[in-house]
RNA sequence: GGCGCAUUCGUCUAGUCAGGCCAAGGACGCCGCCCUCUCAAGGCGGUAACAGGGGUUCAAAUCCCCUAUGCGCCA
C-alpha cells in the first residue's frame, strides 16, 4: 500500500493517543476486536496511550453484562488500556452516558456561533419533501428550510414547545480527510447534508459525541473501520467548527463473511467470547486477526502479541476487505497449541474439563493427566478437540466396541497374538517412555520372528487395550496404564472373546 | 439515488509509492505421494490469481484514463 504517513502530532502531548470506543450493546464482536487490536498495537508500538471509552448513550440496548463481556474479552486477548471507565484517567469520565453535559454545551456553542441551527421539521415533513424531490428526479439533501426561519417564527415555535433537532450548518468548500492508508480523501461539502448533531429528544448524535470526546480526550489518531470513512467528513467539519486540530485518521478495511457481507450472526460465531469457549487460544485469535489485513512484509505468519507489538507498522495494513476464514484460524490455533509445553496445554484445558464434568480425568495424578494430554495434543486444533480423545483414559476396562470386535474376529491367530502381547507386557513393570518403546519393539521383533508384519500384532494390541479402533499412539497408552495395567485391560476387554487366563490358549502356547 | 472506498490464486497476502529482479512469491484449503498399529500429525510434491478495456513506455500487476463489480455511508 502507498504511504501517507505524517509525523505531525495532532495533540499537544507529544505522544500518540488512540481510543477504542465500543457500544456495550452486544458481546465484543470479532470485527471490533480487530479494531481494538490495531489501536492497541499502534499505541504500544509507538509508546502511546490506549484509551477505552464506552459509547453507552443508548440506554435501552446497553447493558453491564455486555460491558463486562467486552472488558473481559479484551483482557483475555491481552489488550489492556491506560485510561478507561474502570480505572479512570486524566480525562474522565470515560463513558458517554456521564458526558452528556459536554455534548449539550458544545451544541449550544455551535448554535450561538451560528455554526448550527434548530430544525423543527418532523420526520413526516422531511420524508414528504424528500419523496417529492426524488419524484422530480432530483437528489435530496436537507433543504435548509429551518435555516431560513425568521427570528419571530423560531421564537414562536420555541414558545409553543415544538420539538426540534439541531443541525450542523455545513460550510461550502472542499472537505479533506487525511487517512494514513488511503491518502487525502476529498469531497465537495455540497455532498454533505446539514446533519443532525442533537436529536429532537435532546440526545447528542453519534457524530457530535465522538468528536467532543476525541477533542477533550486529546485523541491523536482515530483508527476505526472503513464503515466510518464517509462519517469522517462530518467529523472533520466538527473538529474545525469546535476550533480543534483534526486527528490523523486510519480507516482499516472491514472483515466480512465468505459471502462478502459484513460478518454477522448468520456466519456463525462472531464474538470473541464464542471463540474463547470454542477452545481457541487468545494468542492464536490475536495472531489471526492481525494477519487479516496486516502483513509484516515477509513470509512469517506465527506471531505472539509481543512480536506483533515489535513488528507492527501501519504500512503493512491492507486497504481491501478481508474475508474471515475459519480454516486459517484453526491452523494458527493448532500452531499456537504446539508452541505451548504440555503443562501449559493441561492448564489451558482445565477449565474445559471442569465445564464438561470430566471428573475421572480431573482426579488423575498430575503426571498421568500430562501423559494423556501429551498423547492427544498433536491432533488438537482447538482445546475442545482434546475432550473426546481423552475419554479413552477415563473408560473402565471390560468393553469392546462393535468395530473393534469385528476387527478381532477378522484376525487370524488372535489368541496367540494376545498371549504374546500379555506376556510381553507382563514382563515389564516401569511406566516410563523407554520401557513402553522397548515393549513395542519387542513385539515388532516377535512378529518378525513369525514372519508377520508388525501390524499383525500391534493392531490387535490396540484393540485389546482400548476396546476401540482409534486412539493415541501405543507408547502413550502403555505409559498411561503401565505394562501390567495394560495387560489387565486386555484380559478384561477380551474376556468373553479369548480365554487368556488359560496358559494353554486355543492355539497352544507358542513360546 | 448521490458520494466515498476497494479490486493479485477459492481464502489471507508479498510485490504497486521509487515500471525491468514477476513466464507473479508465501500461507490456509484442496488433491496426490511418503511415513504408519488406528485416527491423525509430520515430510514432500501438485493445483490455482494480476476484474475488463484503452493508453504511456524499449518494458506495466506496478503509471494514466474509462468501464464493470463489490462494499460502505447518507438518506
Amino acid at each position: 500500500m502507498v504511504l501517507f504517513l505524517e509525523n505531525r502530532r495532532s495533540n499537544s502531548l507529544g505522544y500518540p493517543r488512540v481510543r477504542f470506543a465500543p457500544s456495550p450493546t452486544g458481546k465484543l464482536h470479532l470485527g471490533s476486536a480487530r479494531t481494538a487490536l490495531f489501536n492497541w498495537l499502534f499505541a504500544r508500538h509507538n509508546k502511546g496511550k490506549m484509551i477505552l471509552r464506552l459509547e453507552d448513550t443508548d440506554a435501552l440496548r446497553s447493558s453491564k453484562d455486555f460491558e463486562r463481556d467486552i472488558t473481559d474479552s479484551l483482557t483475555w486477548m491481552g489488550l489492556n488500556w491506560d485510561e478507561g471507565p474502570d480505572i479512570g484517567g486524566p480525562y474522565a469520565p470515560y463513558r458517554q452516558s456521564a458526558r452528556l453535559e459536554l455534548y449539550r454545551k458544545a451544541a449550544e456553542g455551535l448554535l450561538s456561533d451560528k455554526k448550527a441551527y434548530r430544525c423543527f421539521c418532523t420526520p413526516e415533513e422531511l420524508s414528504e419533501r424528500k419523496q417529492k424531490t426524488i419524484a422530480q428526479g432530483g437528489t435530496w439533501r436537507y433543504d435548509r428550510k429551518c435555516l431560513h426561519l425568521e427570528e419571530e417564527g423560531e421564537k414562536r415555535l420555541l414558545e409553543e414547545g415544538k420539538p426540534y433537532a439541531i443541525r450542523f450548518l455545513v460550510p461550502p468548500g472542499e472537505i479533506t480527510v487525511k487517512d494514513l492508508l488511503r491518502g487525502d480523501i476529498k469531497v465537495d461539502s455540497k455532498e454533505i447534508d446539514d446533519f443532525i448533531i442533537v436529536r429532537s429528544d435532546g440526545r447528542a448524535s453519534f457524530h457530535l459525541a465522538v468528536v467532543v470526546d476525541d477533542i477533550s480526550m486529546k485523541i491523536s489518531h482515530v483508527i476505526r473501520g472503513d464503515d466510518h470513512l464517509t462519517n469522517s467528513f462530518r467529523h472533520v467539519l466538527l473538529f474545525d467548527a469546535l476550533g480543534s486540530p483534526v486527528p490523523q485518521f486510519l480507516h482499516h478495511s472491514l472483515m466480512v463473511g465468505v459471502d462478502g457481507a459484513k460478518l454477522s450472526k448468520r456466519h456463525g460465531a462472531t464474538s470473541v467470547s464464542d471463540y474463547r469457549e470454542a477452545g481457541y487460544l487468545p494468542s492464536a485469535l490475536v495472531n489471526y486477526l492481525a494477519l487479516l489485513s496486516w502483513s509484516p512484509g515477509d513470509e512469517r505468519e506465527i506471531f505472539t502479541l509481543e512480536e506483533l507489538t515489535e513488528e507492527f507498522d501501519v504500512r503493512g495494513i491492507s486497504a481491501s476487505k478481508a474475508v474471515f476464514d475459519i480454516d486459517k484460524l484453526n491452523w494458527l490455533n493448532r500452531r499456537h497449541i504446539q508452541r505451548l509445553s504440555t503443562k501449559e496445554v493441561v492448564q489451558a484445558l482445565l477449565p474445559f474439563l471442569k465445564k464438561e464434568g470430566k471428573t475421572e480425568l480431573l482426579s488423575l495424578p498430575e503426571e498421568k493427566l500430562e501423559i494423556a494430554v501429551e498423547s492427544v495434543r498433536k491432533n488438537m486444533q482447538t482445546l475442545r478437540d482434546a475432550l473426546e480423545p481423552l475419554d479413552i483414559y477415563a473408560k473402565p476396562a471390560g468393553y469392546l466396541s462393535p468395530q473393534a470386535k469385528s476387527e478381532l474376529e477378522k484376525t487370524e491367530n488372535v489368541s496367540e497374538i494376545m498371549e504374546i502381547c500379555v506376556s510381553t507386557l507382563s514382563s515389564e513393570s516401569s511406566s516410563d517412555s523407554e520401557t513402553a518403546q522397548r515393549i513395542i519393539s519387542t513385539l515388532r521383533n516377535k512378529a518378525k520372528e513369525r514372519g508377520w508384519s508388525a501390524k499383525k500384532v500391534l493392531w490387535p494390541l490396540r484393540l485389546g487395550m482400548t476396546g476401540e479402533t482409534i486412539g493415541p499412539d501405543l507408547v502413550y497408552l502403555i505409559m498411561f496404564w503401565g505394562p501390567k495395567g495394560a495387560a489387565e485391560r486386555i484380559k478384561k476387554n477380551l474376556g468373553p472373546f479369548v480365554n487368556l487366563d488359560d496358559k494353554e490358549g486355543p492355539r497352544g502356547n507358542s513360546e
